[in-house]
DNA sequence: GGAATATATTTCAAGCTCAAACTTTTTTTG
DNA sequence: CAAAAAAAGTTTGAGCTTGAAATATATTCC
């Protein structure tokens, strides 16, 4: 039987480096750094443990994936179309990311790329119909999977948690254009 | 400048499916539900934040990658070693991921199979003298990060979310052994 | 003891992810 | 206007990730 170290959650390591054995010096800080520390962990714990269960989901009703899913909700909220560059912007992940997932929706007829009339370089992405159609489903199935998982917390709190996230989202918005 | 559909925080096809155009059929569980997923959307959007200013941090400072710390911090917990199976189950990871994640570290003389003396499939991977060294300081600065990054959040604050989220995880734990 | 079953791990193919390099086109600027 | 700089996308190489199949060893049970 494998026993933690010591707490369970936490990785920190337990040498004490400044000297003083009773862990005081700075100890308000540090104290705060540690409940800091813990609360990552168990957020990341928990978003892992979501994103999870919607994977597992999605590949068994939908026959898809995570980022499919996220490339698509992109392109149902932006109506006129993404171009390549807004789009890697509103999903956060690298520019050749979205280039082959992208290209696997086209083929499948779920998305289209439109040349953008004055620039060559550029194209805008867009839902078709049947993409259209495909996402609502998902979306739909999203939803309830979602009001599962997080059944535990109450609207109210959800609320709470909503607006105190906003606040260490809200440092640098990337606006897509 | 492209425009969002409607709320920018909103997933969600808008079709009026059950056909009252005032949206009140079953309205409170329904606000439930969308609230719940403007959480999951924000906590989505926090936690990608935060893995990755990690990312970019753990490879300028280190030269690393967050799966290798995750690794490294699941066997600086786990002093006696942990089997495969036992760390992969640890970290929620698939079995064969771990695979190729402790051959790399391995290579680098941060980790060590240890053959287990009654059972010739399983081995023990535990951190070398170097690899604890090495996480030691990797663990110092990625508390330091952490520290910053959620610097909007108070102790108390962050002790609050912990023990949510907390509840959301219990749910079915995992344990190494 | 030998067959069936279960466990521990690796291998595999496909897809996701990133940063960096590269191509093409557009804009800026001397 | 031509050279330089910037912008839009794709390609590339390496690593991460998954689920499924394969391999090897242990255990169970007739």
């Amino acid at each position: 039987m494998a026993q933690p170290k010591q707490d369970a959650n936490s990785q920190i390591p337990t040498s004490d480096i400044d000297g003083s054995m009773d862990g005081t010096v700075d100890g308000a800080a540090d104290m705060a750094a540690k409940q800091r520390l813990r609360m990552w962990l168990r957020m990341l714990k928990s978003t892992r443990r979501v994103e999870s269960a919607l994977r597992d989901r999605l590949r068994r009703d939908f026959s898809s994936t995570l980022p499919r899913f996220d490339v698509l909700a992109a392109l149902d909220r932006f109506e006129d179309g993404l171009k390549m560059s807004a789009l890697s912007g509103v999903l956060r992940v690298s520019n050749g990311n979205v280039t082959g997932i992208v290209d696997r929706l086209a083929e499948e007829g779920l998305v289209v790329r439109v040349q953008v009339p004055g620039d060559r370089r550029a194209s805008l992405v867009r839902l078709t119909q049947k993409g259209k159609e495909v996402f609502a489903k998902q979306a739909l199935a999203h939803e309830t999977w979602i009001n599962e998982l997080l059944e535990d917390f109450t609207p109210e709190e959800a609320r709470m948690f909503s607006d105190r996230f906003d606040a260490v989202t809200h440092k640098d918005e990337e606006d897509p254009a």
